[in-house]
RNA sequence: GGCGACGUAGCCAAGAGGUCUAAGGCGGGGGUCUGCAAAAUCCCUAUUCGUGGGUUCGAAUCCCACCGUCGCCUCCA
């Protein structure tokens, strides 16, 4: 049985969906207003992996992530680089998409835009204030909070008590200093689109409310996303869509912790981010995921290139062992679920099922590495098929992890003409290890060893890895 | 101030009442293998879990206090 912690309750629950067997999650996704970092890289990573294994527990997942393309940020970096918001979010979605490709994420089964769903956020604005949840102010509209008894229910907050803490702007015409926009009357020279209240846009948290409730229904099994978005985003949006509906919007949040970069949490306001793109072209995709997979999800996790690097290590350690197992065919070899299987496979998912213990799955991964190559060692082919079969076709599909294929698919083209000509220099320096002439071989292995490529001399012949492999 | 998370070996990180003299990774030391290396493998590297009390037959795990770090309360994954 899985459980999971839900920020509603602060517990770990048992994870029981709405319809037997399958699962509707929403991801809260970027905001496309430059190229993710590895803050945001975060729960992509996470919820990605947690949707497989929800899928390799049997469960049929129906994925949403959106794209949120217009706010505040979007419509000024578009202005500061003189084109239109749509140009410049269109762009940043597909640098989304690069990105998204190099840190081994599957698309969900829905990725909606924000600027594609007015209507529905027009139709829901409209509803809300019919039933009397919302109110039109000058041309924009505003959810009121008093007008929802359960409000600061989600992030556990009182009204009095975040009253005194709260700002408001003047420019707003507020009736409750803690109701928010759902419609914000537009201002010159912005984007805007038409509506029973004017020209204007939508506020920031109504349009997940749209999305997610037209392509999930008005209640749905998970809501996700970064727990600095428990207060405002989720509790807002929450409160709108069940002041809507009388339902209960999403019945489990999950929330993943902070990362954090020279002691604070990675963001753009900050200035201390680190690309997901880069990291990835520098240490390796296994490598950042290995990392983000390594601490449970909930905690915050610190970066350091040093981390990164130790993850990269680890992962290369795995690489190898999997292409050494290729390179002695026991890949081909096809493998019965015996009871060894069966008592690891229980392992896995004990650890999954425990709140998406990753890091304890990850330690299993390790153990499998361990025992495959004293397979290797002893020849005990049987063996070898079973941990390598466990860590290619069953683990490591569900972490998005060595994934050998595409290792390959990436370097195929680029590297024929140098695996041949790779093959001409270990021919020759293999000949002079033949005539004993050690000291030019050596020379050779130190002079590729400089530029990256590491030589070994197994039983088997002489085989090298790329530093550039990750 | 309110709410919440966290503090485990040199570093990263699981464990949440007895199977813990605490998993896994990185690093370090030693052995095997090797022409020498590399890779692999074996052994060692926390009698101890921020500090001080308490509960219990028994605590890293529960309770209290204290110290420290971080997050949210404003845009933020």
């Amino acid at each position: 049985m899985l459980r999971i912690t839900n920020t509603h309750t602060g517990k770990k629950e048992p994870f029981i969906p709405l319809e037997e067997g399958k699962v509707r999650m929403y991801v809260c996704g970027p905001t496309v207003y430059g190229l993710i970092h590895l803050g945001n890289a975060r729960p992509a990573v996470v919820f990605d992996a947690f949707r497989r294994y929800l899928e390799y527990r049997g469960f049929k997942v129906t994925m949403v992530q959106n794209f949120t393309d217009i706010d505040d940020k979007i419509i000024n970096a578009a202005n500061a680089v003189g084109v239109d918001y749509k140009r410049y979010a269109d762009r940043f979605i597909a640098e989304y998409w690069v990105d998204a490709h190099l840190l081994g994420l599957r698309a969900a089964n829905f990725h909606p835009r924000t600027t594609d769903y007015l209507p529905e956020i027009i139709d829901i604005i409209q509803r809300l204030i019919v039933k009397g949840h919302a109110y039109v102010a000058d041309g924009d509209v505003y959810f009121s909070v008093k007008s929802f008894p359960r409000y600061g229910e989600l992030s556990n907050r009182k009204i009095e008590e975040m009253l005194s803490g709260a700002r408001v702007d003047p420019s707003e015409n507020k009736r409750f200093p803690l109701d928010f926009a759902l419609w914000k009357a537009a201002k010159p020279g912005e984007p805007s689109w038409e509506s029973p209240w004017g020209n204007g846009r939508p506020g920031w948290h109504i349009e997940c409310s749209a999305m997610s409730m037209s392509l999930l229904g008005e209640s749905f099994d998970i809501h996700a996303g970064g727990n600095d978005l428990v207060f405002p985003h989720h509790e807002n949006e929450k409160a709108q869509s069940e002041a809507l509906t009388g339902k209960p919007f999403a019945r489990y949040w999950m929330h993943n912790g902070m990362l954090r970069f020279s002691g604070e949490k990675m963001a753009k306001s900050v200035g201390n981010i680190f690309n997901a793109r880069e990291a990835v072209m520098r240490f390796g995709r296994d490598a950042v995921r290995l990392f983000l997979l390594s601490k449970h999800y909930t905690s915050p996790i610190d970066l350091s290139e040093e981390f990164l690097q130790d993850s990269r290590k680890a992962a290369r350690r795995v690489r190898d062992t999997l292409k050494r197992a290729q390179n002695a065919g026991i890949a081909e070899k096809f493998v019965k679920a015996d009871p060894w299987v069966m008592e690891v496979e229980s392992r896995f998912e004990e650890a999954l099922d425990d709140d998406f213990n990753t890091p304890v799955a990850v330690s299993l991964i390790f153990e499998l590495v361990n025992i495959l190559n004293t397979a290797l060692d002893n020849n005990d082919e049987e063996r070898a098929a079973r941990a390598y079969d466990l860590i290619v076709r069953r683990f490591g599909p569900v972490l998005g992890l060595f994934d050998l294929q595409e290792e390959e698919r990436k370097r195929a083209d680029e590297e024929n003409l140098f695996d041949s000509v790779m093959n001409v220099i270990l021919d020759t320096r293999n000949h002079l290890r033949k005539q004993k002439q050690y000291e030019l071989a050596d020379q050779i292995r130190d002079k590729l060893e400089k530029l990256g490529i590491k030589l070994m001399d197994t039983p088997q012949g002489t085989q090298f890895t790329l530093d550039a492999d990750g």
